[in-house]
DNA sequence: TGGCTCTATGGCAATTATACCATATCCATG
DNA sequence: CATGGATATGGTATAATTGCCATAGAGCCA
């Protein structure tokens, strides 16, 4: 087969780790409804406002959000349109396993 | 807004974590062709034999890929058709980026 | 200005992931 | 049965991730 360089796989990679958090897909699940800050994204997940503020950096390096000043708060917006995309094949595969898990259950 | 519970967020980032590394988006786009050995893959990946083993452990306990024994080989293949969303979102990011990057440059 | 809120970052400890080596297991074959 | 190939797994050292604390910086208001 055709050997894609090892660059390409690491640029995925990257997009994938970033997504590859609960955390994280908490965030973008609660983003993707509406324009938040940081302190209702803090509230939201419950954990310290340092390691939300951590969660978000890692979305924004992926290229997965985007930031915006505004007074004294930060707000976030998902950018990419193809969420969709991502979170329809998790569940699909989630579903499977359900199913194959029941079926491995004895029917 | 709605919470989901956190288990389900768990649950996705494990499929999510199973699709972070480089070496096993190798793995997956070279299984998206067609079946293959574990012998072939650890050529084409050019790791340790044992690496390229637990890889595909990773993939198949996330339930991406299901594994066949045939005399003293096993087989892996892709079980969910669902990749080509997944792997469009991640182009479709990096793609994002690449514009992104190129504006911020400076036009 | 001083104090307060909001956010980002450095530091650190604990957990998790990764890769290789060695080795056990299974299977086919001489 | 002994040998060798193919694969999976335990062990271990190293690297990466994660979460919280402390703190710095920016903006707002009395």
């Amino acid at each position: 087969m055709k050997v894609k360089p090892t660059q390409l796989y690491e640029a995925r990679a990257k997009v994938a780790k970033a997504l590859a958090h609960p955390t994280r897909l908490l965030l973008l699940d609660a983003l993707q409804e509406k324009e938040m800050c940081v302190c209702d994204l803090t509230e939201l997940v419950g954990a310290d406002q340092s390691t939300v503020s951590k969660h978000l950096a890692v979305l924004k390096d992926a290229g997965l959000i985007a930031g915006r000043k505004e007074r004294s708060m930060s707000f976030y917006r998902v950018t990419c349109n193809c969420l969709d995309g991502f979170f329809g094949c998790i569940e699909s595969v989630l579903k499977e396993n359900l199913k194959a898990q029941r079926a491995a259950m004895g029917v």
